[in-house]
DNA sequence: TTTTCAGTTCCAAATAATGAAACTGTGTTT
DNA sequence: AAACACAGTTTCATTATTTGGAACTGAAAA
């Protein structure tokens, strides 16, 4: 996965940064980086001259910089999956008034890309672009069913099969008995595999010609509800995938270059 | 701006890619680019290898990639403005009734960060990571009032001064003047600068030490209410703004390392 | 069949990255 | 006050990578 050159250590460097999932100072990237002293430094300054990660003078901390939120708007746009699910999105979250969340797999890890809550109104960001295992989530599980036997291999080997719960699937071949019965009836469940409590049932996006783009999941809990009912709602989460998947593909880009107006946000 | 060397080069090409907007050829971005043909070439293979761009073999397209998606969720969680802004955002859009917008200057562009909407209920990541010109808007001039000699002169000469309306202000020596103005009281006005019926006052998040962190602004329209209206807000937004800059400068991030089960997120 | 063209590969020359070691400046101990 | 410790920064000869003109490939058009 690692070494494109001087790219992928830059790409490396930036990984790190985010992992630590705070400010952190020089001293703690070096001590956890293979870099040597001076390497790591002059990545760190161009890096950050360039905005893709950003520095705290006062504190002395780096953190991933504003250009990736700009970049990453772009991502989102220019998806071609997300703009296209966002109002199936909304209408299965309305049908079932559940949550409901898209993924996408990302170096073999689930990565939602976006999401309507339940109850609650809004909660941007700390959503969207969120990363969780594959092996034990239904969209995971969803997506990796539908993955070719290559890309399987490798996705299988790479999972972590730590024991969330009792009900967690630990094993590479228990996992993949799962994706088999998974890969013949359509759709995944996660049945408390990651988090006590929670139930869901996912169903992959997929094209006609057999190529996996994501999938989308509805997520309830064992307080409110039981297996039974959640299914009643697989037809419906399948037949919206299969929509978006048939749009996904049909789909291109509006020709049109944007033009001043064409993306008014009254924002000033 | 540019020219970090191999960094630098393939950060121009992530740009050139977003800047399309949509999914693009390996022909056209040749065209747009000074790169020669396999200079080009072995950046897009490396960027796309890396998950940093993404590439739909049916159409033979890039786009912006995942990866620069989990890593904006990592720059926006790490911000020391935008977790910290955010009460702040949610209570005066409360209080107001109007759109609520938190800034930063990225390349001397606005960057919204955050945005509460007046009425509506979501939208998403088409807010958070736009961009938008910053000599015409009221958070753009609030931030640029308030930086450095060297900064601003920077900024000031890299603004298009593009007319967008008829009260544009399509001069650096306009806008110049209208930033000592702004420094002077404290918070900027956009006065229909950017778009017709709309109008906004912006205040600066400044550290103690004067440095500027960001903007935030409340958002009007004509239609509804005229400047002196707006205007009433201006002490209760200079106060949320000197609260969020002191709340952000006073800030360490949480010792805790992330535990298993400290961001739930019921998403399987 | 020939032509065209987007996309891909090759390799010697040019350029940029490397990292050990020396340095700087700030804060702390003797 | 001098000596020390330490995080962060700079230097520069060596080494490894990037570079890009040109040649190649394969698919589609003439």
């Amino acid at each position: 996965m690692a070494g494109d050159g001087t790219i992928g250590k830059a790409c490396d460097v930036l990984d790190q940064v985010a992992a630590f999932a705070r400010p952190v100072r020089f001293a703690e990237l070096l001590e956890s980086s293979n870099f040597p002293k001076a390497t790591l430094y002059r990545f760190l300054q161009t890096l950050t001259n360039q905005g893709m990660l950003s520095y705290d003078p006062d504190r002395q901390t780096y953190t991933p910089g504003l250009r990736l939120v700009r970049l990453a708007h772009a991502a989102w746009t220019q998806s071609s999956l997300a703009p296209i699910a966002r109002p199936f999105l909304d209408a299965l979250s309305r049908e079932t008034g559940e949550t409901v969340h898209l993924a996408q797999l990302d170096s073999n890890q689930v990565l939602y890309v976006d999401k309507r809550n339940a109850a609650q109104p809004i909660e941007m960001y700390s959503q969207a672009g969120k990363v969780g295992p594959a092996y034990c989530t239904g969209v995971g599980k969803a997506m990796m069913a539908f993955l070719d036997e290559a890309a399987l291999d490798r996705a299988a080997s790479q999972q972590s099969y730590h024991r969330f719960t009792d009900k967690t699937l630990t094993s590479e071949a228990a996992l993949r008995a799962d994706l088999h019965l998974i890969r013949s009836r359509g759709y995944a469940v996660d049945d408390e595999e990651h988090e006590p409590g929670i139930i869901c049932i996912a169903c992959p996006i997929l094209t006609s010609g057999g190529r996996m783009l994501g999938a989308i999941s509805v997520t309830g809990s064992t307080e409110r509800m039981n297996f039974d009912q959640l299914e009643t709602w697989v037809p419906r989460v399948r037949r919206v995938a299969e929509q978006i998947g048939a749009e996904a593909q049909a789909w291109r880009f509006p020709e049109t270059r944007p033009s001043a107006d064409t993306d008014r946000m009254q924002a000033t």
